[in-house]
DNA sequence: TTGTAAGCGTTATCAC
DNA sequence: GTGATAACGCTTACAA
């Protein structure tokens, strides 16, 4: 039986140019430090054999893969869509892969796939938020890998992170709606435990009724998973209250689509049955109408920044630090003043 | 200077454990051919140093990565969320790992992410359409990674595929348009050099045109990217045609319903003055008012199906076959008879 | 059942 | 500038 030809190696280009092999790993590594000719000559032979330099190999010689892994909740949704693409695009200028993989929502998928991405030797890893159990982070301490948390500011948490104050925008947002004479107003949040974006954007809404001297507890919530279905649901459930809430805040935007829908499906005039409010600002808050009033996150931005700040640590070993971005709340047409009849 | 403690290897748990390097090794690959007892003491050790074993390394000495890469043309869009989820839910049962990337639809960043994953040892590679240049599959074959082709079905073609006839989708779509009286027809399309899947629903488009009689050069196409806003200004500049057509097919539901809120801010009533088809049956379709009749394309089942063939490919080395799956016109508000002032 | 030792394909440190 | 050569951490015959 004839021996498998299997990929080339820099042993075959070796051979193929007549140089050592350290020589063709410095013409694709450090080109300067090779002269021309003899560049010409292995550069000739990686073309000729099709050579591809193998990775695995590569890093266990280099100890760097240039390799950044993420791992989002979710790719069934915007949310995080725009503010990973603006983070690989930084990536990829500084010379560093991305590699995402998605949880799932689900606390022991993320840990399984946290020690994937440090098993392929990622050189960092972007996370979503900041509620996890400790002992992962006292695993990349061990191994050395750091991380920095993305879509929640909190300074102080036990790892970097780079976002807005889930807890302040909720607060401005409802205040927003109080201050159109809403009173009887529900909140459709994302499951809070595990996530504490939802946790704070609830603790959010609760703290603006209260600085405007309503009972914290008359927020009706429902938490429920981040679909438009469950947002449709959670909106018919908490409209047949009587009196109804007059202003529903939704966890983000694609429970405040669901919501939408559902109000007009049961013949509900937005805003003037009833309001409804978003988060996130993503593209579908101006796809459905009415449009909707929700809070612009600066995605990109934060995608870009965390991506500077990530590589910042992994080059230079410094701890990372922690950044605030603003939110703003864009008025579009699903709030409007309470109709409290 | 004290030495920086890296991270434990094979070795340090060998030691720890009391036995050879090779044992260990099979505790971890191959746990009933050693016995109880010393399995035991090695797992300690390993829990106690919390080893986790080096990929590169297993990569280098085992040839084997049990990772499956897919590289997709955005993630800014839902279209290949859902596949791509149920893609990687069936690789996680077969014990594969995905890793994603994505190419913002540039075909050279495309043929750089293949490179880069088969240079990490992808043992199989997700791509989406047929069109690329054929170098990339003589590349792939080179080095022995097998690919699969999703969401576009070409019988014959270089790498098997699995997906739906967008060619025959369309044509029976459009073919419903033209029965509903509609014979001022205009598309708008994705940008369809370099992507098959466009240029099919185009030629799919014309096609029902031709067998109804119908000039198919009277399609007026304009192609854009896959972004709302350019769904948008594609209405408007087809709406100002006098006289304007009736009816607009959309290459997929995003263009659809940035199609239909331009219609909206225009004062249009989507389907008595214009009717708006879209494509993919993706969430949006159900979020917008009017309700978006649609082609609905199989995405989890065209995802799950693909990872079962990818694993068959990787595992036995067989060529793949190519599957076809069937799509179906879902009619919801969007398209009505013609008014034919 | 367990241990020994030979790779795997690079990079990096020295000499030359 | 270039060439030997020693790691890197693991798997896997083969031997014991």
């Amino acid at each position: 039986m004839s021996k498998l030809r299997s990929a080339p190696t820099l042993d075959d280009v070796a051979r193929q140019a007549g140089v050592s092999t350290a020589t063709v790993s410095r013409c694709l590594n450090a080109p300067d430090r090779v002269v021309e000719a003899t560049r010409q000559r292995v550069m000739q032979a990686v073309e000729a054999l099709g050579y591809t330099p193998n990775f695995a190999a590569r890093v266990m010689a280099a100890k760097r893969t240039f390799t950044i892994g993420a791992i989002i909740p979710t790719m069934e949704n915007a949310i995080f869509a725009r503010g990973l693409q603006a983070f690989q695009e930084e990536l990829h200028k500084r010379g560093y892969t991305l590699l995402v993989s998605s949880s799932a929502y689900r606390p022991e998928v993320e840990e399984e796939q946290i020690r994937t991405l440090v098993a392929r030797g990622a050189d960092g890893l972007l996370l979503i938020g900041h509620d996890r159990n400790p002992q992962i982070h006292d695993y990349l301490e061990r191994q050395k890998v750091p991380a920095m948390v993305a879509w929640s500011y909190i300074p102080n948490a036990r790892a970097p992170s780079i976002g807005f104050d889930n807890r302040q925008a909720m607060q401005a947002l409802a205040d927003r709606v109080i201050g159109l004479n809403h009173t009887r107003i529900a909140m459709i949040s994302g499951v809070s435990e595990g996530n504490d974006r939802a946790r704070l954007r609830i603790e959010g809404a609760r703290d603006a009724l209260r600085k405007r001297g309503l009972n914290p507890d008359s927020l009706s919530i429902i938490e429920t998973s981040y679909e438009v279905e469950n947002g449709a649901e959670a909106f018919a459930r908490l409209i047949s209250q009587s009196p109804h809430p007059t202003a529903i805040l939704c966890g983000n935007d694609v429970l405040a689509a669901g919501a939408l829908r559902q109000a007009q499906s049961m013949g509900l005039n937005v805003p003037e049955d009833v309001s409804i409010t978003g988060f996130d600002d993503i593209e579908l808050a101006r796809i459905v109408s009415p449009a909707l009033t929700t809070v612009h996150v600066p995605h990109r931005e934060m995608g870009s920044k965390a991506a500077l700040e990530l590589v910042e640590m992994v080059e230079n070993s410094t701890p990372g630090s922690t950044i605030r971005l603003q939110t703003e709340i864009v008025e579009r047409q699903s709030l409007g003043p309470a109709n409290n009849s």
